[in-house]
RNA sequence: UGGCCUGUAGUUCAAUUGGCGGAACGUCUGAUUCUGAUUCAGAAGGUUGAAGGUUCAAGUCCUUCCAGGCCAGCCA
């Protein structure tokens, strides 16, 4: 079937495998991904991305691409484009791209057959009316008062409802299964609701749409789909739909004589520490105004994450890792992060930014000098090369790698003390140059001009090398040019976002933003490409940045056991 | 007080289907390093939710209990 050596066993693979081992399936494995285009696609919806389009790849299937259009009220075009161009970006190819309003026609033509073999009724009741008479988790339902209309008067009510000849909401077309079943999804389900809604696909062709429950599993069938996986949450729906597939199989036969019955099988929804998922509540921290919208860098959507500067593979390889059960689950975010920098780390050109600047002068540098400094672009890909940096005597460090009275150990800056600026000079801390209030200003320092490059200085009479303990980053004064860089936190403050008040959890501080100098060479790179700034993070220009305004986002920091030994 | 599902290191998953409980991420050491990064080496971490039972042998089978999740949309 497949090298199954790649394949990462869970419960998934293994029902495939024996799925085709009994013979119950003898073709190729066809799973489906089918979203409702009600909302951009976000980490979540990546997971089962990952699983429909990554099982069957693996198993040398396909994966139909459905949009699960039944509902026109919340659906939009716009939503449909998105969700194909994240699903490319992610690396992935659908066999067909599919609707399930492309079925409205078949499913309608089943629905007459059912109610004429006495499986389905036109019900007049109110919402209130039904689920008042739906019984509840503990006592069974009570049936509809119009639930034993003659078929003729079933099949009249129906066509108009169809025909368009009642308001919304005045009745639907349901399933006559029974309302004392202890699965309250099968006590007589709607299949039909009345909307006049303008479809994205079908215009106004229709007033009446299909639920969910009526029209994927037949969509399915109809595609020949072996393997439906969705999550949980649909496992008490799957009684229903196979019931209809059953129904539809006994009264009307499969339209292509299609022998397979496709298998659902649920999984657990992935949720991450410090993320949410829900399409409600991201669309709540859009229209609160917390976020900026669907492709704000922090939000989990794939547009938000991939403006942020992840990568597909790091996705990819984070739900791949993860693996599939059907348990609840809270995955760490830093197991994402690791993922990102590893890939980060191979493919990220260095560059040297400082994003919270103190201005360094060298006493003993010649006025007006500039030297270019060879620097090399990736020691982790010889490929990408060197550049020149320009060095002068005046420069920006970070803030942070001076520190007044510091101890042995702090590697960086403090008077008296050397360091090597990286493919630069060995410079020594003179004087901290303080403002009235006693903020420090301005760093005096001198180089030692036997180690250009960042090289050790030679060995002196007795034979000794000078070391140092840091290496800090660093742009000349003169050549650095401004950028706006934007610093991400976790949106929000508790790794379980939604304990308590969703909204009470939000992270004040999960957008700084921040004016940097940074290296020239910087204003060539393109939105997504990935950058490390050395000993910060890996950042990349935002889809805002141009040559007049360069604009960074960062997209995850760089490890910093400096920073973690400090905090504690 | 309904039906269904799930409980294995901090987290997410494995455990050849009844045969010595492992990996990844995280944590902590140490080495290396022109990024306090990377890389490398190592360590800690488990009453397998609990209690009984079957068996030479139970994470795995049986019983009971406990905890958590999903379901009462004309959403998906």
């Amino acid at each position: 079937m497949t090298d199954e050596s790649t394949v990462k066993k869970n419960f998934l693979t293994e029902e495939i495998e024996a799925d085709f081992a009994s013979g119950r399936y003898t073709g190729k494995i066809l799973t489906r991904f089918p979203p409702e285009p009600n909302g951009y696609l976000h980490i979540g919806h990546a997971k089962a991305i990952c699983i429909d389009f990554g099982l069957a790849q693996q198993y040398g299937g396909g994966t139909n691409l459905r949009m699960d259009d039944t509902n026109p009220s919340k659906e939009e075009q716009e939503y449909i484009d998105a969700i194909q161009d994240d699903i490319h970006w992610l690396g992935f190819k659908w066999a067909n791209l599919l609707y399930a309003s492309d079925y409205f026609q078949q499913l309608y033509d089943w629905a007459v057959a059912l109610i004429k073999a006495d499986l389905a009724y036109v019900d007049d009741q109110t919402p209130d009316q039904m689920r008042a008479n739906r019984g509840t988790l503990t006592e069974p339902g009570t049936n509809s008062p119009f639930r034993d209309r003659t078929v003729e008067e079933n099949l009249d009510l129906f066509e108009r409802m169809k025909n368009g000849e009642f308001p919304d909401g005045t009745r639907v077309l349901r399933a006559k299964i029974d309302m004392a079943n202890p699965n309250l999804v099968m006590r007589d389900p709607t299949m039909y609701r009345i909307m006049h809604a303008h479809h994205p696909r079908t215009g106004d062709k229709w007033c009446i749409y299909p639920m969910y429950d009526y029209a994927h599993g037949q969509s399915d069938w109809l595609e020949g789909i072996t393997h439906s996986l969705c999550s949980l949450e649909f496992k008490n729906n799957r009684e229903l739909y196979e019931w209809f597939i059953d129904r539809i199989a006994e009264v009307c036969g499969h339209p292509e004589g299609v022998p397979h019955k496709t298998r659902q099988i649920e999984f657990a929804r992935g949720n991450i520490s410090y993320m949410i998922t829900s399409k409600r509540k991201l669309l709540k921290l859009i229209t609160d105004g917390v976020v900026a919208g669907w492709d704000d860098p922090r939000m989990p959507t794939i547009r938000g994450m991939r403006r942020r500067g992840f990568t597909p593979g790091s996705i990819k390889r984070f739900w791949e890792e993860a693996g599939v059960a059907k348990r609840e689950n809270l995955l760490e975010f830093a197991k994402l992060e690791s993922f990102l920098r590893d890939e980060l780390n191979k493919v990220a050109q260095r560059r040297m930014a400082v994003i919270d600047p103190i201005k360094v002068i060298i006493t003993n540098y010649p006025e007006g000098q500039v030297e270019m400094m060879t620097v090399v672009n990736n020691p982790e890909d010889e490929s990408a090369g060197t550049r020149q940096v320009p060095f002068s005597r005046e420069l920006y460090i970070e803030r942070d790698d001076y520190m007044p009275n510091a101890n042995r150990k702090f590697f960086r800056l403090t008077e008296g003390r050397e360091v090597r600026l990286r493919s630069g000079y060995w410079i020594k801390c003179v004087e901290a140059i303080k403002d009235a209030d006693d903020n420090v200003i301005e760093l005096h320092c001198t180089y030692d001009p036997l180690t250009k490059g960042g090289s050790n200085p030679p060995a002196d009479e007795e034979g000794k090398v000078r070391k140092v303990k840091g290496t800090l980053h660093w742009v000349s004064a003169e050549h650095a040019i401004d950028a706006e860089v934007r610093l991400y936190e976790h949106l929000f403050t508790k790794p379980k976002a939604e304990d308590g008040e969703l909204m009470d959890n939000i992270n004040p501080d999960s957008l700084k933003t921040v004016t940097g100098k940074i290296e020239p060479s910087l204003a060539d790179f393109n939105a997504g490409d990935p950058i490390q700034f050395e000993r910060l993070g890996y950042f990349t220009p935002d889809t805002t940045s141009t040559p007049e305004k360069l604009v960074f986002n960062r997209t995850v920091t760089l490890k910093d056991s400096w920073a973690k030994q400090q905090s504690k």
